[in-house]
RNA sequence: GGGCCGGUCGUCUAGCGGUGAGGACGCCGCGCUUACAACGCGGAGAUCGGCGGUUCGAAUCCGUCCCGGCCCA
């Protein structure tokens, strides 16, 4: 066990190292540590004391192949098929006929005392009262009422095996007068006792029931069988079906150690992250049955309990007792059983910290703040570390609780040792890197939604990362070194480069929204803010527009702004980044002009270090369409890729024309047009030009070449949509309900955008009647 | 049987009352344009599961049904 122990551990501990995990390691602790040991005494003394642990005969589900005792939570249910065999129990006067009683496990007639039937059961309203035999043996049974037999279940009569299911042993204690069976089944399932008939004992639970079936077969008592699917509770651990059996067993009471815990969450003391999580923790605390908490396993804390061989006395201690308080008595016998592995570990919050003695860092570092964890423990582990919490020290162990999404393969289905499809994260991290497997974990992962993790994903945070790489390589050959660090953000005046106004504002924006995903608890949309504005907006956008400026070739004072912009930029995206992707910015950021430390330890960026400007967002949106524009025109009429066409504009929105100006060099750069120049109104663009008609105005792009004669048609299918839309907004705008009930604004918007729908419309039939057709170019 | 979640381009998904449904992967075309082919540029691709309702207006709200998944009995 403990050589079990030391490779696993190993194992997990070597996980979370190379996961990049920031752990404090210097608080490592094992459940089974000398403090574990004494904390766990420790609260099952007091629990013992207090009342609110007991030792008591109960049904529990038994696990016939570990061969122990396991609690509610560690049965899992399945719908399997069953032969569902209708039992006929003969009158014991010797009268023809006898009820018939439906079962799944004709194998436990022989513990049967009873047969049960609902009061209100017509059908069985003389039979109650009369005795019947039970088949296969000679024993003689009443037929009882009870009212949780299920009518419709079979024919609504019910075999009472009270040591063998918990149904059963309900409706016994309801009864009187009837005598509480011996067991017939073994530790390990295996039929036994003087009430099994000689040829059925040490039969196994399985072979038992097809020799039971066909002995009741022979001797007719078998009325008729039935194929049904019906809930079968399977221990957690072996697979094995659960037994449930009679035996005394260690509970915890958890109605007075629930209710605190309850009351928190209903207060927002303690908040789950998603919220809907709530219905499903309250909806389990309210029906909470008592935890069985002994197991009969040779591994685990010991029951730290005796009992005096002399008068019997049980004695709880944390110390082990050399006598009996009682009647001093000095032959002591050790309570066999041992303790749920979860006895210990939802004390860990503060059991971690040194309680219960009163240390430093229980004082410290007690209640902690944000658990993070899988929605599959919740009632394990989460649950009972807030009733704990609040028994022990009087406060919950955390302020907030945000559940993951559970992990699925590629095929959506659910990772798990059983299926064998769950990746050792060491396997990732060799293949991968630790930061790719972590990027990947966050990004394509829907908050509280299972997230499918796999090769297609691993490759898009990997992709990501490269993109980061190059990103800080280009910037590496564009910011000298010895540059001031970690500067502020720079001064922008109206006169300062648009693309350098507009970064700062995109990445404010950001910053903005990328503190509002995490206090919000949403990590993926925290990383894919991140993801969108380094990889569209810096890259993509910023960088291209920047690389003259960052040259020198718009002299001094621009590149020393474009410098200053750009390594700000990076500097608070790396700083934002890196709790995500530890490794990589910290690299990075190592290798650029830096202050401080380590990233690790620097301060969070605040999104009010640069503000939001929406004039160079305007002018942004403008310049970044009419370069799309350029280049769709481009890619449409077959200009090939070293060729730099002419191009022309009509703006026909206000500022399209000065801002088109001022940015003149960008657009032609980023379009790879030779020029921009301007057609007045009323002029006829060249003939052989591809068109294109957006709401800020016509743009042309010169067809030289041979062409496919293909530039009329976007032309023509842009036409299409524009009809459509603006039928769609005239019938709106005709909608006597939707100009009198519609808020203002929203009609004006309406207004406005049908007057430039058709205005665009027109410019584009204008085009259409003089462009070239369909081979026209020729 | 009860509860919760989800059904949006081929796939994974964003959007969750204001109307041209956004992205990623894959696909098609063009590109070794001085950070990046693990890339760039462009493109095609979705009657937002069905039906009914509320509303001037619904992918978005309500009802109902169907289909998946999870949890609990």
């Amino acid at each position: 066990m403990e050589a079990w122990k030391r490779e696993h551990e190993t194992r997990i501990v070597e996980q979370l190292r190379a996961g990049g995990f920031s752990v404090d390691w210097t608080r490592y602790r094992y459940t089974m540590d000398a403090g574990s040991v004494r904390a766990t005494r420790e609260v099952f003394v007091r629990l013992y004391e207090e009342g609110l642990i007991y030792r008591g005969e109960r049904i529990v589900n038994w696990d016939p192949v570990l061969r122990t005792a396991i609690s509610d939570l560690e049965v899992k249910h399945t719908e399997e098929p069953a032969e569902l065999l209708y039992v006929t129990y003969p009158w014991a006067d010797g009268s023809a006929g006898g009820v018939v009683v439906a079962t799944v496990r004709p194998e436990t007639i022989f513990g049967d005392i009873a047969v049960a039937v609902h009061p209100d059961d017509e059908r069985h309203r003389g039979e109650v009262g009369r005795s019947v035999r039970v088949p296969l043996t000679d024993r003689v049974v009443p037929v009882v009422v009870d009212p949780s037999v299920d009518p419709g279940f079979g024919n609504g009569a019910l075999k009472l095996t009270p040591r063998h299911d918990p149904l059963d042993f309900e409706i016994f204690r309801r009864q009187s007068g009837l005598p509480l069976p011996p067991s017939i089944l073994s530790p390990t399932g295996h039929l036994e006792g003087d009430w099994v008939p000689e040829r059925f004992r040490g039969l196994d639970r399985e072979k038992a029931r097809g020799e039971v079936t066909e002995a009741l077969r022979a001797a007719g008592h078998l009325a008729r069988t039935e194929r049904i699917v019906h809930s079968v509770g399977r221990s957690e651990r072996s697979d094995a079906v659960i037994e449930p059996m009679l035996l005394t067993q260690w509970f915890v009471r958890m109605g007075p150690l629930a209710a605190p815990a309850i009351q928190a969450v209903r207060d927002g003391a303690v908040r789950f992250h998603p919220e809907r999580w709530n219905l499903t923790f309250f909806r389990w605390m309210e029906s909470l049955q008592d935890w069985c908490i002994s197991r009969q396993v040779v591994w685990g804390h010991r029951v730290p309990v005796h009992y005096c061989d002399a008068c019997h006395r049980a004695i709880a201690r944390v110390d082990p007792p050399t006598e009996c308080p009682q009647c001093g008595g000095r032959q002591l016998t050790a309570d066999p059983d041992v303790l749920d592995t979860w006895f210990t570990s939802w004390l860990w919050p503060f059991l971690a910290l040194g309680w219960p003695d009163a240390t430093a860092d229980l004082a410290a570092y007690y209640p902690a703040s944000v658990l993070v964890t899988g929605r599959d423990i919740m009632f394990f582990w989460v649950a009972r570390m807030m009733m704990a919490g609040f028994h022990f020290t009087g406060r919950a162990p955390f302020a907030d609780v945000y559940f993951t999404g559970m992990l699925r393969d590629e095929e959506g289905r659910r990772m798990s040792k059983h299926l064998g499809n769950s990746p050792d994260p060491i396997d990732i991290i060799r293949t991968w890197g630790a930061d790719t497997m972590r990027f990947a974990l966050l990004f394509p992962n829907p908050v509280d939604q299972d997230g499918s993790f796999g090769t297609g994903t691993l490759e898009g945070a990997r992709n990501f990362l490269t993109k980061l790489w190059n990103l800080v390589r280009f910037a590496l050959g564009h910011l000298p070194e010895g540059e001031p660090p970690r500067a502020e953000a720079p001064r922008l005046t109206d006169a300062s480069a648009l693309e350098n106004r507009w970064i700062l504002s995109r990445w404010s924006r950001t910053a903005h929204d990328l503190d509002s995903a995490l206090g919000a608890f949403e990590p993926t949309r925290a990383a894919g803010q991140l993801y969108q504005f380094l990889w569209h907006d810096v890259a993509d956008a910023y960088v291209e527009m920047a690389k003259d400026a960052l040259a020198g070739a718009r002299g001094p004072a621009a590149q020393r702004e474009a410098r200053a912009t750009l390594r700000f930029v990076l500097d608070r995206t790396l700083t934002q980044l890196h709790p995500m992707v530890p490794h990589v910015t910290e690299e990075l950021w190592h290798a650029l002009p830096h202050a401080g430390d380590a990233l690790a330890v620097a301060p969070w960026p605040s999104p009010t270090e640069a503000v939001p400007d929406p004039a160079a967002e305007a002018e942004m949106d403008t310049v970044l369409e009419a370069v799309r524009t350029l280049r769709n025109l481009r890619a449409e009429a077959r200009v090939p890729g070293a060729e730099v066409p002419g191009a022309l504009v009509r703006p026909s929105a206000p500022g399209v024309d000065e801002v088109l100006a001022a940015q003149e060099k960008v657009v032609l750069r980023l379009a790879r047009v030779r020029d921009l120049r301007r057609l007045a109104p009323g002029a006829e663009p060249p003939a052989r030009a591809a068109r294109a008609v957006t709401s800020r105005g016509e743009f042309f792009v010169e067809v030289t070449g041979p062409t496919a004669g293909a530039e009329g048609d976007a032309l023509r299918r842009e036409r299409e949509r524009l009809v459509d839309l603006l039928a769609r907004a005239r019938a709106r705008l005709g909608d006597a309900g939707f100009l009198s009930r519609a808020p203002p604004a929203v009609v004006q918007d309406a207004e406005t955008r049908a007057k430039e729908l058709a205005e665009r419309l027109e410019r584009i039939d204008r085009h259409l009647a003089g462009a070239p057709t369909e081979g026209g170019a020729a």
